[in-house]
DNA sequence: CAGCTCATGTGAAAGGGGCTTACATCACGG
DNA sequence: CCGTGATGTAAGCCCCTTTCACATGAGCTG
């Protein structure tokens, strides 16, 4: 379609926009093959370009990857914002529309996930993949902080424990049951009731004001 | 080594353990390189026989991996059930411990936990694969009715929202924090002691009795 | 023990695909 | 107008996959 630098004209020599687009044709690949099938070569045949090209922009395969999943970070943190939303109306609903934004994510963006999650790559290789992730928990640990404050003061929680608490439940459910490739377990409720009740049982463990 | 028969002699024109020595190899792969780097060929070729060999054994790689997924999943209810001890001391006591037991599974083979959770491989292609899956599942989900029995009456939870809830948490843990390839989250306690801390919270949250 | 049979492994070769080195083309600045 | 660097190409190399005919030997049968 438009692999093209103004949207209209035909590319001639240089295509104008090849990093994005095989950021593109790397995420069409891993939501139809897999994390293996998004190979360099047949990211640059979707792109419409020689196998070679894309290494001008990628030193590996594994830094293409890496692009995505960083970008799919970039787009979390912003979509975790939103269901925070700096904690209106309240802390815990606002906790609670920020689980169920992570889970659309998921389910709205299965390749980035995987990517983001999946993918294996060292956070020591690739520091700028490791710092959007960063960013994108301490959206969940500044929720989390928020949170625990508006708790009794007595038997205040650690918010740290309370966001990873948070992180390993949304990723959980998402990860077993949150994707629709045929290849996940099938559940009796919407992944996205699965994580509320998950969250009220939790945070009424804690001891948070009952809702 | 000893990719012998009796662990001694030298193989003559039969293997005579292919099978086994394929999936061993191939777990070394996923562990070295990632489920990508598994290859039919370089496994058949650690199994000391020629590529086609393995032909004999399985359909295809994702058979192979299957194979692999399934026997870890074998040993993964092992593991559970081992923890669980059929709620002794306490049902609480002995839920938490089989949450460890998750965790060690998850940190003491991790090729393995790869290959049943991270792969991609549709249930439907790999029913045997499916059902060692809910054999799993079943230790978690008779532990956790076990766990709820012991609670007040009145306000019981559903004790396959309470499996699922744990397992979604176990498997968050595991995957995001529980392993330690280089290509996890630091964190600034064990993963077992944020699982059993999860678990303390959530139970509370259930009303379960306080240990 | 002799011979049959079948499961198991070999060898070679076709086919496909990804990766990479030397070369071609274009954009841009002086 | 021309150099220079960025960008894309072409072609070759290597490895994986898969299949086929064939070799081997383990175990049964008598």
């Amino acid at each position: 379609m438009s692999w093209t630098k103004n949207g209209g004209e035909s590319r001639g020599y240089h295509h104008g926009n090849l990093r994005e687009a095989l950021m593109k044709a790397a995420l069409e690949l891993i939501a139809e093959k897999g994390t293996a099938g998004a190979t360099f070569a047949e990211a640059a045949r979707r792109a419409g370009v020689s196998p070679a090209a894309p290494y001008r922009h990628f030193r590996d395969r594994d830094e293409l990857i890496a692009a995505v999943a960083a970008e799919g970070f970039e787009r979390f943190t912003k979509a975790l914002q939103a269901g925070w939303n700096e904690g209106r109306p309240t802390p815990v609903e606002a906790y609670e529309r920020m689980g169920r934004a992570y889970l659309d994510f998921a389910r709205g963006n299965p390749a980035e996930y995987v990517a983001m999650f999946e993918t294996g790559l060292s956070t020591e290789a690739h520091p700028a993949l490791d710092q959007a992730g960063q960013r994108a928990f301490g959206v969940l640990r500044e929720a989390a902080e928020v949170v625990v404050a508006s708790m009794p003061a007595a038997g205040r929680p650690p918010a740290l424990m309370v966001a990873l608490h948070t992180w390993a439940l949304a990723h959980g459910v998402a990860s077993l049951f949150g994707r629709s490739d045929g290849s996940r377990r099938k559940l009796p409720m919407p992944p996205e009731d699965l994580l509320e009740a998950a969250f009220l049982v939790y945070l009424r463990g804690l001891g948070a004001p009952g809702n």
